[in-house]
Formats: structure tokens, sequence, C-alpha cells
RNA sequence: GGGGCCGUAGUCUAGCUUGGUCUAGGAUGCAAGCCUGGGGCGCUUGUGAUCUCGGGUUCAAAUCCCGACGGCCCCA
């Protein structure tokens, strides 16, 4: 029996809310607005996520500090377009006890005012670069909008940053492409599907010559934005005043990227992968991959306990991550039901029949198939079963993105597209600001923008002015 | 930025329009016991809400009014 995904597909919003409420993952009850607790088995998740961001980031070369959460006001005005953005939401502190505070110190909205100015003091020659160092911390923007958990809140906790900077121009361009290669790995490993865009002009990151951002597509068509990579030119430099030394003896200002990933890959994570029985995890990322049900009967405790135990130390030898869930008040069909709404990859169940046959049963998370092995093989089994489920759940997710990405060539049928499809609708666009925002308005949607390293360009011409297009340009409902 | 809706045990919810019958009903959860045990079993008993907070109207407020806080939706 297939798992459904009615209530998963046609009420994401509750479905999600229920399953981060009941697991649980992430208590949104704190009675300050956008923010919330990582619970024990939300915050082990987290914690396999954030080891897979940090593994792909050393093994790239990066260094991970920790800089501090306070930024004083004049740091952070000191580059115009970045603040004239950012300003309508920080928090800010004005006082120390009872004194009001000469300098205004912020809250981080995001760190590149405070750790840029550091950039300056270490960077003096051309030996010192590249630089490229990130830190895992919390942030804080004043949303005015309403907040949602993990997607849209005021203290993003789990902000993933990475800042580099470097001689040339094109250094930074191709830190820009380890960036986005980097992120692919991540999403790759996480199963998560994306696009890669690039951000039109009105839509960048403040402060940055050009923005390229993932997008995955939830379950009730929206797009979430999960990461992105910026690259800065030399306007922070400038502002900052980071130069160097070159060859001639000659300052020159670094070049910057810097680029970020917080817990919204973690909501696309549980989203992606879900069903109406809950969540269904990667074995990547699951904090139990497997657990042992014992099937008790009255006098056969002991046996099928015993068995139970050495199943589980067979794969704990292994390495995997294995639970006896042992509660005798509850009936297995309860502890099947617990256990799938936490994800785990597989369950093993062992009963009377099984200890006769020297079987046990096995069922995947992700199709709820049974599957009767020799116990002999348990550890074969699980592993190799364990591959199958990850590699069914990252097949899975990139036909769900695929399956919503729609090409129209007029702009009523791209809007009818994607009111009653919803996910991503690629048309012909000419390039212009001014045309590109029409059609958001037109459309009743959001420009994520052209597709980063597509070669493709359309025959067609734009949507809007007619004019010959010059490239695809994805649009989308957004959170 | 503009407009609207909502807040009752841990969770979901009835009651609110027409104030009094509410000592606030139910489900779920939780606790104890019996019974079960290969898909949320059943039964018994118990537990839990100054009706989000503050102010106002009234003889009387969960119910009407104002504000704050929190949650949700729509439009730009």
């Amino acid at each position: 029996m297939m798992p459904s995904r009615n209530q998963w597909l046609s009420n994401f919003s509750e479905w999600f809310h229920k399953v981060i409420f009941e697991i649980p993952i992430y208590d949104t009850r704190y009675p300050v607005k956008g923010t919330g607790i990582w619970m024990p088995y939300g915050f082990k998740i987290r914690r396999e996520v954030l080891e897979i961001i940090r593994e792909e980031l050393i093994k790239t070369g990066h260094e991970e500090v920790l800089f501090p959460t306070l930024i004083p006001e004049y740091l952070l005005k000191k580059e115009g377009e970045h603040i004239r953005n950012f300003e309508g939401q920080v928090f800010w502190i004005t006082y120390g006890g009872t004194t009001p505070l000469d300098v205004r110190l912020a809250l981080r909205p995001t760190s590149e005012t405070s750790i840029y100015p550091m950039f300056q003091l270490w960077i003096k020659g051309y030996s010192d670069l590249p630089v490229k160092i990130f830190q895992i911390v919390n942030v804080f923007r004043y949303e005015t909008k309403a907040t949602k958990p993990m997607i849209r809140v005021r203290e993003i906790t789990t902000f993933k940053e990475a800042h580099t900077a470097h001689a040339t121009k094109k250094e930074a361009e191709n830190q820009v492409r380890e960036g986005v290669e980097i992120y692919s790995r991540i999403f790759e490993k996480l199963g998560i599907p994306f696009v890669v865009s690039i951000r039109p002009r009105w839509d960048k990151f403040p402060g940055a010559e050009y923005s390229v951002a993932f997008d995955t597509i939830m379950p009730d068509g929206k797009v979430l934005q999960i990461g992105t990579v910026h690259f800065l030119g030399q306007g922070f430099a400038r502002a900052f005043d980071i130069k160097y030394m070159n060859a001639e003896g000659n300052y020159e200002y670094v070049w910057q990227t810097c680029y970020g990933i917080s817990e919204r890959v973690i909501a696309a994570l549980l989203a992606i992968h879900g069903d109406d029985h809950g969540l269904v995890l990667p074995s990547i990322v699951a904090p139990i991959q497997v657990v042992v049900i014992p099937i008790v009967y009255k006098g056969r405790e002991e046996d099928i306990i015993k068995v139970c135990k050495e199943v589980r130390e067979a794969l704990y030898d292994e390495g995997l991550r294995v639970i006896i869930d042992e509660n005798r008040e509850e009936t297995p069909g309860s502890k099947y039901f617990k256990w799938e709404l936490r994800g785990v990859p597989i369950r093993v169940e062992i009963g009377p029949r099984d200890l006769e046959r020297n079987t046990v049963v096995l069922v995947r998370r992700d199709t709820l198939e049974k599957i009767t092995i020799e116990r002999k093989y348990i550890v074969e089994e699980v592993k190799k079963l364990l591959r199958t489920i990850d590699s069914n759940l990252r097949e899975r997710g990139k036909s769900w993105l695929f399956e919503h990405i729609f090409r129209e060539s007029e702009i009523e049928k791209a809007k009818d597209t994607l009111n009653s499809k919803g996910g991503i609708v690629e048309i012909p666009w000419c390039g212009k600001d001014s045309c590109g925002q029409e059609i958001e308005t037109k459309m009743d949607g959001r420009i994520l923008g052209v597709p980063y390293n597509m070669e493709e360009k359309p025959i067609s011409s734009c949507v809007n002015c007619k004019v010959a297009a010059v490239n695809w340009v994805r649009v989308a409902k957004s959170y």
C-alpha cells in the first residue's frame, strides 16, 4: 500500500504545522512573533543537515568562524544600498540597562557589515587572499508580513553565511560558480530538487552586483528560496576600504562574494519528502535510521526481545542509528504510526512467526512496502534498502519539480497555468526591467530570474512587449 | 504598505449572532487499572480552561466596545 499524499498536497500548511508540532520538531508557541523552539528531534535533523553543509564547505577550503551578534549603527550604514534595503527590518538595541546608548546596536540582519571591517584589518597583501570563511549563526529580521515557522521568521536560527575575498574579478566569479556547485551538492545529498536562477536586478541582494538563487517547489505549488550566492564586486570593498597590495605595489580593492543558506532548507527537506503519514527522511539526516519493533505475544516476550536485541546490535555495529521500541504499554500499530510520523526510513518487525522461520519483516517508509527476509542477511538488506530509499526519494523529488515546471509563450496562458497548476512557468522575456515588472503584475507572480547555466534561448518574442526575447524567465508564486 | 478574519484545557473544537440557562460541552492527549498485541483496539476511573492579556459598557460579559500581544488570509 503506497501512502497517500492527499493532505500533504491539498492542505500543505496544515500538514506542515501538524507534523512539526506533533513529532515534535519545532514548537511555535513561544510568545514572540516569528520565533520558535527547536525540539530534540528537530534539533537532531538540523544538526545532521548542518554537518553536511559544514563538510562541503570545509572540503572546499572554507574555514568556520564566529562573529558578534551586535553591529554598531555606523557600520551597518556604511554601504548605502545595503542599509536602504534592510533598515525597515532591523531590531535595535537602544538601552544598556537603564542608560540610553550613544551608538545604537543592531541585531545583525546578516553579517556583511560586521565581517568586512575585519577583512579590512586582516587583508594587507596578495598573500592574504583569498579569504574564505563561513559562520552558522542566528540573525534577526523584523518581518512585517505574516510569519511562518522556519519559512518566514524574525529570528533566523540557522543562518549559514560564507564570505570570500579575492584579488581579481575572475577569481571572485569563479567563487560564485564554486558556491553554486557546493550548494548543488548539498541539496543533492538531501534529495531536495531545485532550480538555479539569476535573480532580476530589482530583486538582487542589496549591495551585490548580481545574485544567483536556488528555489524549490513546495507541495502547495509555491516556490521557496533555499539558497543564494551573491557576486558583490567591489562595492563593499570600497565602502569598507578593503585593499591589498598587488605585484606592482599598488593598492587594489578586493573582489567579494557571499552566499547563504538558512533553516528554510530544513523546511524544504521536511516538506518535499513527506506524505499523509508524516515525514519521510533520507537516511543521511534521519536521527533514527532503523526502528526495531517487537511483536510481543504472551509467553514469547523474552525470546522476541532477545532476537530484537541481536538485530539491533548487528545494525549498530555497522554504524547505523537504530533503536528498539520496547514499550509494552503501546500496541505495535500505534508504534507504526508514531515512527512513520517521524520519518524513520526502515522499520524492522519481529514477531513469533519470524522467530519460527528465522526471518524479519522490513518495512520501507517511502512506499510502506513490506519485505520478509532471512534474518542472517539483515545487515546487507538494510544497508541496501536505505540506499534504495534515498535514491527513490531523490528521484521522486526531481520528478515532482520537473512536473511543475511549465513553458508558455503567451501571457494569459502563462497566468492561467500558474494559477491552476502552481509551480514555475518559464516564458520568453526581452530582458528589460520594466517589462519584467509588468509581467509580475500581469501574472500576479514573482520573477525568479533567468535560468543559470542554460544555453538554450527562446525563439519567440517577449510575452509582454513582443520584442525578440533574449532569455527564458521563470515566474512563480513565492513564499 | 492597504484590507479582512481569528484567539475557549497540552492539542483540536462547541458555545458568541439574540449578554443571564456556562458551575463552559465534546474529541484527543495525559495518569491509573483491566484487556489486548503482525496497522492508531476496547472498557472503567481520574486529570486538565481564572474562556490570550489590559481597560470599558452593564445589575450581569467567553459572548458587546477599545487597545496590546499572538495566529491566519487576501490585495499591492
